[in-house]
DNA sequence: ACCCTGACTGAACACGTGTTTAGCATTGAA
DNA sequence: TTCAATGCTAAACACGTGTTCAGTCAGGGT
């Protein structure tokens, strides 16, 4: 019985709805209602999971191998330069991972944690090929680069997503779009021309902190 | 006996705690732990403000007043370039305010959006002044960029504050600290030279998007 | 046939929440 | 003094939450 691909069915139609609405709602929806998106009762939800806390922590895993299937689908769609965000607009099919990874992120969760760690790594080796081609200048320090980029560009996506309240949380393609109606010229008008006209304050920032770090020291404190 | 001060001073007392405990737990803290931050029962909490509602509002009125207040005293202290960030860093003395700001942004409140707008506000008037002085690039859309600044640089203090689990909500001017060692770099670094080698990309968009506005058009929809 | 196991449910429980109510204490005005 | 009003509290209420419990139903092994 525990072998028969049919029981599984009620399971995973439990962790989708759970999946669909920790994304729309934030982590903070009931049981009740999930249960209610399944088709099913509350205890069955517990039944299955044995609370709800578990049944948070499995949606992360099943998102996180969501992410893990579609990055390596994605990977060479990109390759070329900084188009992370462009691969969101028009995302809509993965619209509630997105959404889920956003909540992750705005409440510290792991999934968040994860995949930022994994868009950086990406920004690592996107910025490496560029440079390789000729196209992005090197840095003093990539992997802070790769950081800064990352969580530059998400905490922006993040921000206009939390602060523009007309629009539904459910279609985050078109926060995205929207975000990039704006954002987008000054974004890579900052990254072909930078801001400043003398090299004045880095020169200056440079002479202060004496080491500027080689891939290893980037982070004082992690993994 | 309403317009004897000593009794606002039980009133301002709890909307202080209040003030206190939504900068550190969000807008989810409780009634009764900011009455009992505060040495009142839960009732008298109620009884001041007529709702939780009511009182978050009340915060977000003293939030916004004081930083109003502060921003005018502060505003001379910079007038140079982007040190936007260097202001938060050593301003622990306003780590509640900024703590409430965040949680504001992160849950979508006025009071974030209305710091927002004020940032972009000062954002542009700053990189104003920058460009009279001959520090700073003139942009194709001004108001754009000033926005992509300010969301990109508080977008990734947001999310270096929420990813970072072991520090404790309380120190923020830590969490700043530690965002700009790491992060400071690559951020003057970018605002110097950016970070590709090629305008392709920004003639491609230039050529693409027939009008760059001018100043009015940048946001499609807002006051 | 039996029965046991597991999916599944309705009802309840325990708890935390915001809020209400009744009442006490103090204080200034009459 | 007497009265009214306000600051304030303890207790309770109504409600939503996650979870448990007792029990029903179906299905496959013996």
């Amino acid at each position: 019985m525990r072998s028969a691909p049919a029981d599984e069915t009620t399971r995973d139609r439990i962790l989708s709805a759970a999946v669909l609405r920790f994304a729309r709602e934030g982590f903070g929806a009931s049981v009740r209602s999930i249960a209610g998106d399944a088709g099913v009762s509350p205890a069955l939800v517990i039944h299955h999971f044995g609370t709800k806390d578990e049944l948070h922590a499995e949606c992360d895993e099943r998102v996180l191998a969501e992410i893990r299937a579609t990055k390596s689908a994605t990977i060479d769609e990109i390759t070329s330069g900084q188009g992370i965000l462009h691969r969101f607009a028009n995302a809509d099919e993965y619209a509630p991972m997105l959404g889920y990874v956003l909540r992750s992120l705005q409440s510290g969760g792991p999934v968040g944690r994860a995949f930022i760690e994994q868009m950086i790594e990406d920004a690592v080796g996107y910025t490496k090929h560029g440079i390789e081609a000729g196209l992005i200048k090197p840095s003093r320090d990539e992997r802070a680069r790769a950081r800064y980029l990352v969580l530059s560009a998400l905490g922006a996506l993040t921000l206009e997503l939390s602060l523009d309240p007309s629009r539904d949380p459910r279609d985050i393609g078109g926060t995205v779009r929207s975000f990039l109606a704006t954002g987008y010229l000054p974004m890579i008008e900052l990254y072909t021309q930078g801001v400043f006209t003398t090299r004045r304050m880095l020169d200056d920032y440079l002479l202060y902190v004496p080491d500027p770090p080689d891939d290893a020291a980037a982070e004082p404190a992690s993994d």
